[in-house]
RNA sequence: GGUCGGGUAGCUCAGUUGGUAGAGCAGCGGACUGAAAAUCCGCGUGCCGAGGGUUCAAGUCCCCCUCCGACCA
């Protein structure tokens, strides 16, 4: 109860910063890393990418004052998933715990930051060169995406009702669960009852979509003046298209169709701007429901005030 | 000044031979266990530019006004 030392051990072992692009985590997370002697672990799917830095809203390494984890684990090329993630970041988690300091997770990829605290149980399977998926979506792509489905629906009937037909995304993944000895719907049933495997206490960062629109906008364009297209043109001299889920961040892909000459800048920029307020839009609806989120009203954007307030909910929960 | 287009949802536009309106995008809401910045689902009342007329009934026909565009002077 007596908080001697600095490091009592009375508080959660992992302090988690989460909510919509732009809405200033990344600053708040660094802030409380070095008023807490803390270390940040990000959880951002496209931030594990080396290279790929303007565009995803990276802190420079030169505006870095603590330790930063889960930055430019890959390249572009290569594959990454929520199943390599959640290991990773627990180790950090233990490393940085081991050294003394406070674990600061932050991020606004949600399935990273419950893969990361929540007891997640992936199934042990192929990580690359997936057969299993390349099949079925070979199979989809000849056939159609209900034919598909009425696939997995005489094999496995119980998750098929619970995926929507067209999500030929979703029926491929139940049918390499299956192959890995689960089902989705069993995986399905563990999260309603999911425990939490990490301790943490987490933050999230309220901004007014109004607000958040506007600093999105600013944001876009300033990536631009930094060199977004530079940054887009390097990289695929890099073998940027031979990657999956790389070539899906936004800012990335509309670029990628200016230089191939599809469309003009200022278009690109103008879906940039939209495909990213929509992006905030899923990410604010994903942490909604979350309650053991703490919500700061960060409209002012004022980082030494928030870092204030979550210091304070932290002293007294 | 004249002729011809056009003025319909926040934006781009559909609206068949008159029966009070519908798509895409945006927006809003939602789902989510190995691509998650991905993938997928749901939500469409708007003085049909203003006014008048014909008609049982007008976005749809007629008159007039107005605004935008093109062309002719």
């Amino acid at each position: 109860m007596f908080a001697s030392a600095s490091h009592s051990m009375e508080s959660p072992s992992v302090i988690c910063v989460v909510g919509p692009t732009a809405s200033g985590k990344s600053d708040l997370a660094q802030t409380l890393a070095q008023t807490l002697d803390g270390e940040v672990v990000s959880a951002d799917s496209m931030q594990i990418y080396r290279g790929m830095d303007i565009g995803t809203g990276k802190l420079l390494s030169e505006e870095r004052k603590v330790p930063h984890f889960g930055l430019d684990l890959c390249d572009p090329g290569s594959p990454y998933s929520a199943a390599l993630y959640q290991p990773y970041a627990r180790a950090c988690f233990a490393d940085i715990a081991q050294r003394n300091k406070k674990p600061i997770l932050c991020g606004g990829t949600g399935l990273y930051i419950r893969s990361a605290i929540d007891d997640f149980d992936f199934p042990k399977g192929e990580q690359q060169d997936n057969p299993t998926r390349e099949y079925w979506t070979a199979f989809a792509e000849t056939y159609g995406a209900q034919a598909l489905w009425e696939e997995l629906q005489v094999r496995d009937q119980k998750s098929a009702t619970l995926i929507h037909p067209n999500n030929v995304r979703r029926v491929v993944r139940a049918f390499e669960m299956m192959e890995e000895g689960t089902t989705y719907a069993e995986q399905h049933a563990h999260l309603q009852v999911m425990p939490q495997a990490v301790p943490a206490v987490l933050f999230g960062l309220e901004v007014s979509p109004e607000v958040l629109a506007r600093r999105i906008d600013k944001r876009v364009d300033t990536m631009v003046e930094s060199g977004l297209v530079d940054e887009v043109k390097s990289l695929l001299q890099q073998g940027f298209r031979k990657g999956i889920t790389a070539p899906q961040a936004i800012g990335y892909k509309e670029i990628v169709a200016v230089l191939d000459g599809e469309r003009e800048l200022d278009d690109a920029i103008e879906q940039i701007k939209t495909a990213t307020r929509r992006y905030a839009k899923r990410q604010r609806t994903w942490f909604r429901k979350d309650h053991r989120i703490m919500w700061l009203p960060a409209d002012s954007g004022n980082t030494e005030n928030l870092a204030a307030q979550a210091l304070t909910k932290l002293a007294r929960p």
